[in-house]
DNA sequence: TGAAATGTTGGGGCG
DNA sequence: ACGCCCCAACATTTC
């Protein structure tokens, strides 16, 4: 064909990009085109901070465009009328995308499909979740024997490079790429897929050997941050197996054997949860486990805006949603304290937890996101049991030993020694004028008594639970 | 990818 | 030397 377009989604790559790929081995000129999808902008489960991150990596795209002689075409609308539009006036014969496992992108590409001509491609996961099926077509449910699978298919492809130059695109309208709203405050996510191919690298130079002592340790960089990039495909999923895959060579010693594979099985809890929502789409509102959709949640609005801001009394806690607040960003270990807190402390809903994630979170997917809260609600497929409830204290000594964590977010709590740190209320009132920290004052009492809350959602749960 | 409650063991102080 | 108690330390069970 002549004309086609790539439509890109989150795609924001040349390199590995197996749409885009397809798009110039069937067609002669090649258009770029991102749609502004005021269905997906508006909605509750978008926020500024991915915006922002999404515009700049647009930007950035762009540039990669420009510098092989191509360029982006930005629209905005509907995106089938878009589409339609271009293709019409255009001459357009093909439209080439990633296929997105979402209930939204779903159902828009099928309606698309439709009417014009659009093909899609794999690759916002290493394998198809058609493809991760028991022999009888069954979806898993759970992870061990999916993961099992997942490793046992053939070798990951290597990942294809990005092209040279790229087809000069006709004079088509485009608007700006906006530069509303900003960032985060203290983010430090570089939008953009030469960061995201740098910070690649650099992790599995290394830090991927030591992940799987480190990755639970909120008061260091263990972890990878590409969660971000991975999300907006500025990085492939291939290429991170890929890179995994590398790294294993090099890996002497079992811990560093150890490292690759724990943070290669991160990345299969994602092809996990995107093939989760794909074969079941109704988790996006809904409890996986049947029995557990009636649960008497007390959601409490006062307690639910404590949460949010990072004002609960509980340090680890609270250092926790003033991350996620200042860089968009929280550790995974965090994720899993704050989220049972809401859930169990506070016996808050579920899905006011997702959607708060998904306003703040660069990364914000909608599969991960939702797998990660029904996990720790409970109520998801392979979840944690009901009655394995997060001792905030406890989990703050494990994973911040020395209350590095703590004391970056939570500076009023800066002077508070090691050994009270995590529960500032147990200081003789002495010692809080000492350290300049007045528990009720200068920092919150807790909102409420964990080893009370502990029983309380026992026996919420309990009768709710058939298991 | 928990934590609390309960049970067991074994060393040491002490009469 | 012996029995008794206390209580860490560890293991198992329960939520």
């Amino acid at each position: 064909m002549d004309r086609a377009i790539w439509w890109i989604r989150r795609d924001l790559r040349l390199s590995d990009n197996q749409a885009l790929a397809e798009a110039l081995r069937q067609a002669n000129t090649v258009i770029p085109v991102f749609i502004l999808d005021p269905g997906l902008l508006s909605s509750d489960f978008v926020g500024p901070a991915r915006l922002a991150f999404l515009f700049d990596g647009l930007r950035a795209l762009e540039t990669s465009l420009r510098e092989r002689g191509s360029r982006l075409i930005l629209r905005e609308g509907d995106p089938f009328t878009v589409l339609s539009a271009l293709c019409n006036e255009n001459q357009v014969e093909g439209i080439f995308a990633e296929e997105d496992y979402s209930p939204y992108a779903i159902q828009r590409d099928e309606k698309i499909a439709l009417n014009l001509p659009l093909q899609l491609v794999n690759g916002v996961t290493v394998y198809h979740p058609e493809m991760l099926c028991k022999a009888n077509g069954e979806p898993y449910t759970v992870f061990t024997p999916f993961t099992r699978l997942w490793r046992s298919l053939p070798a990951v492809a290597s990942p294809l490079a990005a092209p040279d130059r790229l087809p000069t695109v006709p004079e088509l309208q485009s608007l700006e790429i906006p530069t509303q709203p900003s960032h985060p405050s203290e983010s430090t996510f570089r939008a953009g897929e030469p960061e995201a191919q740098k910070r690649l690298s650099n992790f599995i130079n290394l830090p991927i050997f030591e992940y799987a002592n480190t990755r639970n340790r909120m008061d260091l960089e263990g972890t990878s941050q590409l969660s971000p990039y991975l999300r907006l495909g500025m990085l492939s999923a291939r290429q991170a197996a890929w890179a995994a895959r590398q790294a294993s060579d090099f890996a002497m010693t079992t811990t560093a054997r150890e490292g690759v594979e724990t943070w290669l099985n991160e990345l299969i809890w994602r092809e996990f949860y995107a093939a989760i929502l794909y074969h079941f789409p109704f988790v996006r509102g809904t409890a996986f486990k049947e029995a557990l959709r009636q649960i008497p949640w007390l959601n409490d609005p006062v307690a639910l805006n404590a949460w949010k801001a990072g004002l609960t009394g509980y340090p680890v806690v609270d250092a926790a949603m003033r991350q996620l607040k200042a860089t968009g960003w929280m550790h995974n270990r965090a994720r899993m304290i704050t989220a049972s807190f809401l859930t169990k402390d506070l016996l808050i809903d579920w899905r006011e937890g997702e959607r708060f994630f998904m306003q703040q979170l660069l990364d914000g997917d909608p599969a991960s996101n939702n797998g990660g809260w029904q996990w720790t609600a409970g109520t998801g497929t392979d979840a944690a049991p009901y009655f394995r409830v997060f001792n905030p204290i406890l989990q703050g000594q494990k994973f911040d030993p020395q209350g590095n964590y703590v004391r970056r977010w939570v500076p009023e709590l800066a002077q508070v020694p090691n050994k009270l740190l995590q529960s500032p209320w147990e200081m003789p009132l002495e010692m809080q004028k000492q350290v300049g920290c007045l528990v009720g004052r200068d920092y919150p009492a807790p909102i409420v008594d964990h080893a009370m809350a502990r029983k309380r959602v026992l026996q919420a749960y309990k009768g709710q639970s058939v298991d």
